[in-house]
DNA sequence: AATTATCACTTTACTACTCAAATGATAATA
DNA sequence: TATTATCATTTGAGTAGTAAAGTGATAATT
């Protein structure tokens, strides 16, 4: 019988619980006619326009040719613009596209909050916040 | 400007933690020719097996068709075998997928354990077991 | 002025997942 | 015995990500 660490049990559960909430996740913003990333990359737009591709790429852990793609999509469906400056593209949110995530983003913010609010006290929730917070941090370092 | 809510900013955190560590881990992994995903399967399938298609499909978190798939290639390296009894096909490791894992599982462990060690202490690995449980039990139980 | 370098972005080829329709082995029914 | 039902698994079509090669606009060098 193989015996677990504590850190891979806790790896586990996370890996569980961010595979499950994010397909319920994408369930629930079908109706609005979005995915659960490109919420983030609406959100993260909205937060930091103008915004270079490289940067929104690092904002959302996704590589240079995934923005690109995602980024196109949303610009068939005139969610965003791209204005290019020299060889940099500046995305921001047309009207449209922040009509469109005024429109879920209080949804949305409920739905994530549900999963917590449900299983935890709020004294908790900060617990977990910090805890979490600082594992991110570090994994985010390791990633460069 | 738009608020956050507490749960959304640790939704947040967990989504770009284990998005940035299974990356990360994927690399890792490359050493012994195996994905995250991989020996996510294998490892069930050593503790659980024999075991159904569809019953390890739901432990791993992933569709029908995709676990399929993964097993048909795990098969092609003969990491695994299939046993076809009326129409369910019972999964075992081959002595070769045994070995495999019992290659990658120690290393494997300290390293998705060293996320946790490099930040935290005992004591708040234990608190942060237990949160997370409680939240990704809930999240499971709203899957169905 | 022509060539070369730089660098953000795009594209290609590949992998791996999803949903839903098809398959195939057996059981139940007519 | 032929037909139909059942149900786990497979397959087809589509989507979304990655790594790495390609593109194109400008800057630097000769």
């Amino acid at each position: 019988m193989k015996k677990n660490t504590l850190g891979s049990l806790i790896w586990l559960r996370m890996m569980r619980f961010t595979h499950e909430s994010n397909n319920l996740s994408n369930e629930f913003l079908k109706q609005f006619d979005l995915t659960t990333a490109q919420f983030d990359v609406l959100l993260q737009i909205s937060i930091f326009e103008p915004i270079t591709q490289s940067e929104l790429a690092k904002k959302v852990t996704v590589t240079q040719g995934g923005i690109s793609r995602m980024l196109t999509r949303l610009e068939q469906e005139q969610l965003i613009v791209r204005h290019q400056d020299w060889k940099t593209k500046f995305i921001s949110l047309t009207p449209k596209g922040n009509e469109k995530l005024n429109n879920a983003f209080e949804a949305q913010l409920a739905f994530q909050s549900s999963f917590f609010d449900e299983t935890l006290t709020k004294e908790e929730q900060k617990t977990l916040y910090k805890l979490i917070s600082r594992v991110q941090k570090n994994s985010e370092q390791r990633s460069k």
